[in-house]
DNA sequence: TTAATTTGCTAGCTTTTTTTTGCAGGGAAG
DNA sequence: CTTCCCTGCAAAAAAAAGCTAGCAAATTAA
Protein backbone atom coordinates (compact mmCIF):
# COMPACT_ATOMS: atom_id res chain seq x y z
CA UNK A 1 0.00 0.00 0.00
CA UNK A 2 0.60 3.61 -0.07
CA UNK A 3 3.77 4.16 2.49
CA UNK A 4 5.30 7.36 1.80
CA UNK A 5 6.30 10.07 -0.33
CA UNK A 6 8.87 12.79 -0.05
CA UNK A 7 6.37 15.45 -1.77
CA UNK A 8 5.48 18.50 0.51
CA UNK A 9 2.07 17.31 1.14
CA UNK A 10 -0.36 19.12 3.69
CA UNK A 11 -0.69 16.76 6.45
CA UNK A 12 2.80 15.61 6.75
CA UNK A 13 3.92 12.18 8.33
CA UNK A 14 5.64 12.07 11.43
CA UNK A 15 8.80 11.07 9.17
CA UNK A 16 8.36 13.55 6.98
CA UNK A 17 8.26 16.24 9.68
CA UNK A 18 11.06 15.17 11.78
CA UNK A 19 13.32 15.04 8.76
CA UNK A 20 12.12 18.65 7.67
CA UNK A 21 12.61 20.11 10.89
CA UNK A 22 16.10 18.91 11.42
CA UNK A 23 17.52 19.93 8.19
CA UNK A 24 15.64 23.31 8.31
CA UNK A 25 17.58 23.73 11.75
CA UNK A 26 20.88 21.99 10.08
CA UNK A 27 21.42 19.16 12.65
CA UNK A 28 22.73 16.27 12.06
CA UNK A 29 21.54 12.51 12.92
CA UNK A 30 24.55 12.32 15.85
CA UNK A 31 23.65 16.26 16.81
CA UNK A 32 20.18 15.48 18.06
CA UNK A 33 21.35 12.35 19.58
CA UNK A 34 23.54 14.24 21.58
CA UNK A 35 21.35 17.25 21.90
CA UNK A 36 18.97 14.63 23.46
CA UNK A 37 21.05 13.12 25.66
CA UNK A 38 21.63 9.97 23.50
CA UNK A 39 17.89 9.16 24.47
CA UNK A 40 17.55 9.06 20.95
CA UNK A 41 20.37 6.98 19.23
CA UNK A 42 21.11 8.06 15.42
CA UNK A 43 20.26 5.21 13.70
CA UNK A 44 17.18 4.84 14.97
CA UNK A 45 16.06 8.89 14.99
CA UNK A 46 16.60 7.80 10.48
CA UNK A 47 14.33 4.84 11.00
CA UNK A 48 11.34 7.33 12.45
CA UNK A 49 12.58 9.74 9.50
CA UNK A 50 11.50 7.04 7.64
CA UNK A 51 8.49 5.84 8.69
CA UNK A 52 9.69 2.42 9.33
CA UNK A 53 8.67 2.87 13.09
CA UNK A 54 4.92 2.92 13.63
CA UNK A 55 4.11 3.89 17.52
CA UNK A 56 7.35 5.28 18.86
CA UNK A 57 7.18 5.40 22.73
CA UNK A 58 6.22 9.18 23.58
CA UNK A 59 9.04 9.18 25.87
CA UNK A 60 11.10 9.86 22.35
CA UNK A 61 8.76 11.64 20.84
CA UNK A 62 9.05 14.38 24.13
CA UNK A 63 12.69 14.16 23.57
CA UNK A 64 12.56 15.25 19.92
CA UNK A 65 9.85 17.73 21.00
CA UNK A 66 12.44 19.43 23.25
CA UNK A 67 15.47 19.92 20.97
CA UNK A 68 13.60 20.40 18.26
CA UNK A 69 11.26 23.42 20.25
CA UNK A 70 8.59 22.20 18.11
CA UNK A 71 5.02 21.13 20.12
CA UNK A 72 5.03 17.81 21.74
CA UNK A 73 1.31 17.17 21.20
CA UNK A 74 1.91 17.98 17.71
CA UNK A 75 4.09 14.70 17.39
CA UNK A 76 1.77 12.80 19.00
CA UNK A 77 -0.84 13.69 16.55
CA UNK A 78 1.75 12.75 13.46
CA UNK A 79 2.41 9.83 15.26
CA UNK A 80 -1.35 8.57 15.19
CA UNK A 81 -2.11 8.86 19.37
CA UNK A 82 -5.22 10.35 19.91
CA UNK A 83 -4.87 13.67 21.54
CA UNK A 84 -7.73 15.06 23.80
CA UNK A 85 -7.70 17.97 22.19
CA UNK A 86 -10.26 18.64 18.90
CA UNK A 87 -9.32 18.25 15.23
CA UNK A 88 -10.10 21.41 14.01
CA UNK A 89 -7.89 21.79 11.25
CA UNK A 90 -9.01 24.57 9.08
CA UNK A 91 -6.53 26.29 7.24
CA UNK A 92 -7.23 29.89 7.45
CA UNK A 93 -7.13 31.57 10.87
CA UNK A 94 -4.41 33.34 12.52
CA UNK A 95 -2.57 31.68 15.03
CA UNK A 96 -3.83 33.71 18.12
CA UNK A 97 -1.73 32.15 21.11
CA UNK A 98 0.50 34.73 22.74
CA UNK A 99 -2.45 35.26 24.93
CA UNK A 100 -2.88 32.17 26.36
CA UNK A 101 0.99 32.09 26.61
CA UNK A 102 1.06 33.82 29.12
CA UNK A 103 -1.62 32.12 30.97
CA UNK A 104 -0.63 29.18 32.59
CA UNK A 105 -3.67 27.14 32.29
CA UNK A 106 -4.40 24.51 34.54
CA UNK A 107 -5.53 20.94 33.06
CA UNK A 108 -9.16 21.36 34.32
CA UNK A 109 -9.17 25.10 32.46
CA UNK A 110 -7.40 23.46 29.18
CA UNK A 111 -10.22 20.98 28.69
CA UNK A 112 -13.34 23.63 30.26
CA UNK A 113 -11.41 26.25 27.48
CA UNK A 114 -11.51 23.23 24.60
CA UNK A 115 -15.07 22.23 25.07
CA UNK A 116 -15.89 25.90 25.20
CA UNK A 117 -14.25 26.42 21.67
CA UNK A 118 -15.66 23.23 19.92
CA UNK A 119 -19.11 24.83 21.24
CA UNK A 120 -18.36 28.35 19.83
CA UNK A 121 -17.64 26.57 16.75
CA UNK A 122 -20.04 24.11 16.34
CA UNK A 123 -22.93 26.87 17.24
CA UNK A 124 -21.97 30.14 15.85
CA UNK A 125 -19.48 29.03 13.25
CA UNK A 126 -18.75 32.03 11.20
CA UNK A 127 -17.21 30.21 8.15
CA UNK A 128 -17.13 27.38 6.10
CA UNK B 1 14.40 -5.34 43.09
CA UNK B 2 11.80 -3.06 44.04
CA UNK B 3 8.99 -4.02 42.16
CA UNK B 4 6.32 -3.50 43.49
CA UNK B 5 3.75 -2.80 46.74
CA UNK B 6 0.24 -3.21 47.46
CA UNK B 7 -0.45 -0.92 49.99
CA UNK B 8 -2.27 2.21 49.03
CA UNK B 9 -0.08 4.28 48.05
CA UNK B 10 -0.91 8.32 47.03
CA UNK B 11 1.08 7.98 43.51
CA UNK B 12 -0.26 4.76 42.39
CA UNK B 13 0.93 2.77 39.68
CA UNK B 14 -1.08 2.42 36.68
CA UNK B 15 -1.38 -0.93 36.93
CA UNK B 16 -2.62 -0.82 40.65
CA UNK B 17 -5.03 2.27 39.12
CA UNK B 18 -6.36 0.00 36.12
CA UNK B 19 -7.19 -2.81 38.32
CA UNK B 20 -8.49 -0.71 40.79
CA UNK B 21 -10.94 0.61 38.37
CA UNK B 22 -12.11 -2.05 36.90
CA UNK B 23 -12.88 -4.11 40.24
CA UNK B 24 -14.30 -0.78 41.30
CA UNK B 25 -16.72 -1.05 37.91
CA UNK B 26 -17.51 -4.53 38.69
CA UNK B 27 -15.96 -5.81 35.14
CA UNK B 28 -14.13 -8.69 34.45
CA UNK B 29 -10.70 -8.97 32.02
CA UNK B 30 -12.89 -10.24 29.34
CA UNK B 31 -15.76 -7.79 29.50
CA UNK B 32 -13.55 -4.87 28.87
CA UNK B 33 -11.29 -6.79 26.00
CA UNK B 34 -14.96 -6.78 24.80
CA UNK B 35 -15.83 -2.94 25.77
CA UNK B 36 -12.65 -2.20 23.87
CA UNK B 37 -13.32 -3.71 20.62
CA UNK B 38 -11.00 -6.17 20.88
CA UNK B 39 -8.36 -3.42 21.24
CA UNK B 40 -6.58 -4.84 24.60
CA UNK B 41 -6.83 -8.77 25.26
CA UNK B 42 -7.84 -9.94 28.48
CA UNK B 43 -4.54 -11.42 29.10
CA UNK B 44 -2.75 -8.04 27.72
CA UNK B 45 -4.63 -6.31 30.50
CA UNK B 46 -3.90 -8.87 33.25
CA UNK B 47 -0.10 -8.18 32.95
CA UNK B 48 -1.27 -4.10 32.69
CA UNK B 49 -2.35 -4.81 35.98
CA UNK B 50 0.37 -6.62 37.30
CA UNK B 51 2.74 -4.23 36.32
CA UNK B 52 4.11 -6.25 33.99
CA UNK B 53 4.49 -3.49 30.79
CA UNK B 54 6.84 -0.90 31.01
CA UNK B 55 5.71 1.32 28.27
CA UNK B 56 2.28 0.34 26.83
CA UNK B 57 1.28 1.75 23.38
CA UNK B 58 -1.10 5.21 24.08
CA UNK B 59 -3.35 3.58 21.74
CA UNK B 60 -4.17 0.75 24.41
CA UNK B 61 -4.08 3.83 27.15
CA UNK B 62 -7.02 5.34 25.47
CA UNK B 63 -9.02 2.77 24.63
CA UNK B 64 -9.00 1.68 28.18
CA UNK B 65 -9.59 5.30 29.36
CA UNK B 66 -12.58 5.03 27.03
CA UNK B 67 -13.99 2.07 28.49
CA UNK B 68 -13.41 2.98 32.37
CA UNK B 69 -14.71 6.82 31.86
CA UNK B 70 -11.17 8.07 33.72
CA UNK B 71 -8.94 11.24 31.88
CA UNK B 72 -6.83 9.66 29.07
CA UNK B 73 -4.38 12.03 30.39
CA UNK B 74 -4.40 10.25 33.55
CA UNK B 75 -3.45 7.47 32.47
CA UNK B 76 -0.46 8.61 30.54
CA UNK B 77 0.92 10.36 33.31
CA UNK B 78 0.79 6.81 35.35
CA UNK B 79 2.04 5.49 32.65
CA UNK B 80 5.07 7.56 32.99
CA UNK B 81 4.56 9.32 29.92
CA UNK B 82 5.46 12.83 30.12
CA UNK B 83 2.04 15.21 29.71
CA UNK B 84 2.25 19.09 28.98
CA UNK B 85 -0.65 19.17 31.87
CA UNK B 86 -1.37 20.48 35.43
CA UNK B 87 1.77 22.55 36.50
CA UNK B 88 0.12 23.70 39.51
CA UNK B 89 3.42 25.95 39.48
CA UNK B 90 1.95 29.31 39.19
CA UNK B 91 4.84 30.91 39.95
CA UNK B 92 6.67 29.14 37.44
CA UNK B 93 6.41 29.54 33.66
CA UNK B 94 5.08 27.07 31.31
CA UNK B 95 1.94 27.54 29.83
CA UNK B 96 -0.48 25.42 28.02
CA UNK B 97 0.31 26.60 24.64
CA UNK B 98 0.68 23.71 23.08
CA UNK B 99 -2.38 22.61 22.61
CA UNK B 100 -4.09 25.97 21.89
CA UNK B 101 -1.23 26.35 19.71
CA UNK B 102 -2.77 24.01 16.97
CA UNK B 103 -5.93 25.42 17.10
CA UNK B 104 -5.37 28.50 15.15
CA UNK B 105 -7.81 30.77 17.25
CA UNK B 106 -9.19 33.85 15.35
CA UNK B 107 -9.21 37.16 17.28
CA UNK B 108 -13.31 37.04 18.05
CA UNK B 109 -12.49 32.95 19.66
CA UNK B 110 -9.34 34.02 21.36
CA UNK B 111 -11.69 37.00 23.12
CA UNK B 112 -14.27 34.74 23.96
CA UNK B 113 -11.95 32.15 25.58
CA UNK B 114 -10.45 35.01 27.24
CA UNK B 115 -13.43 36.23 28.58
CA UNK B 116 -14.44 32.53 29.34
CA UNK B 117 -11.45 31.80 31.39
CA UNK B 118 -11.71 35.20 33.41
CA UNK B 119 -15.59 33.60 34.36
CA UNK B 120 -13.96 30.51 35.47
CA UNK B 121 -11.56 31.89 37.40
CA UNK B 122 -13.38 34.35 39.36
CA UNK B 123 -16.27 31.54 40.29
CA UNK B 124 -15.61 28.03 40.96
CA UNK B 125 -11.64 28.66 41.31
CA UNK B 126 -10.10 25.87 42.66
CA UNK B 127 -6.69 28.12 43.23
CA UNK B 128 -5.01 28.63 46.82
C1' DT C 1 -21.27 -34.38 43.90
C1' DT C 2 -20.37 -33.51 39.31
C1' DA C 3 -20.47 -30.93 35.16
C1' DA C 4 -20.39 -26.59 32.99
C1' DT C 5 -19.00 -21.83 33.04
C1' DT C 6 -16.50 -18.10 34.37
C1' DT C 7 -12.41 -15.70 35.96
C1' DG C 8 -7.73 -14.44 36.40
C1' DC C 9 -3.53 -15.60 34.93
C1' DT C 10 0.73 -17.34 32.56
C1' DA C 11 3.55 -19.74 29.16
C1' DG C 12 4.85 -19.35 24.50
C1' DC C 13 4.84 -17.23 20.24
C1' DT C 14 4.69 -13.29 16.76
C1' DT C 15 5.40 -8.67 15.90
C1' DT C 16 7.36 -4.34 16.74
C1' DT C 17 10.33 -1.33 18.88
C1' DT C 18 15.02 0.02 20.13
C1' DT C 19 20.01 -0.95 20.20
C1' DT C 20 24.18 -2.22 18.17
C1' DT C 21 27.27 -2.66 14.52
C1' DG C 22 29.24 -1.46 10.67
C1' DC C 23 29.62 0.15 6.02
C1' DA C 24 29.61 3.12 1.63
C1' DG C 25 29.93 7.87 0.09
C1' DG C 26 31.81 12.32 0.52
C1' DG C 27 34.76 15.70 1.55
C1' DA C 28 39.11 17.84 3.70
C1' DA C 29 43.70 17.40 4.49
C1' DG C 30 48.16 15.63 4.04
C1' DC D 1 46.34 8.89 -4.08
C1' DT D 2 45.87 7.78 0.77
C1' DT D 3 44.20 8.75 5.22
C1' DC D 4 40.96 10.44 8.36
C1' DC D 5 36.68 11.74 9.80
C1' DC D 6 31.91 12.75 9.24
C1' DT D 7 27.14 11.62 7.64
C1' DG D 8 23.31 8.93 6.75
C1' DC D 9 21.59 4.14 6.53
C1' DA D 10 21.06 -0.66 6.39
C1' DA D 11 21.04 -4.90 8.61
C1' DA D 12 21.42 -7.85 12.48
C1' DA D 13 20.56 -8.48 17.22
C1' DA D 14 18.33 -7.57 21.51
C1' DA D 15 14.47 -6.36 24.07
C1' DA D 16 9.92 -5.36 24.82
C1' DA D 17 4.96 -5.23 23.30
C1' DG D 18 0.99 -7.65 22.56
C1' DC D 19 -1.79 -11.84 21.22
C1' DT D 20 -3.49 -16.93 21.29
C1' DA D 21 -4.34 -20.76 23.79
C1' DG D 22 -5.07 -23.00 27.57
C1' DC D 23 -4.64 -24.11 32.67
C1' DA D 24 -6.27 -23.90 37.61
C1' DA D 25 -9.18 -21.98 41.01
C1' DA D 26 -13.61 -20.30 41.86
C1' DT D 27 -18.50 -20.04 40.98
C1' DT D 28 -22.81 -21.73 39.40
C1' DA D 29 -26.02 -25.33 37.68
C1' DA D 30 -28.08 -29.57 37.73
Amino acid sequence: MAEKREDARQPQTLGEFLLHVRTTKRLTLRQVEEATNREVSNAYLSQLEHGRIAKPSPNILYSLASVYAVPYERLMEKAGYIIETSKRDVGEKHGRVATFANENLTTEEEEDLLKYLAFLRSSGGSKP
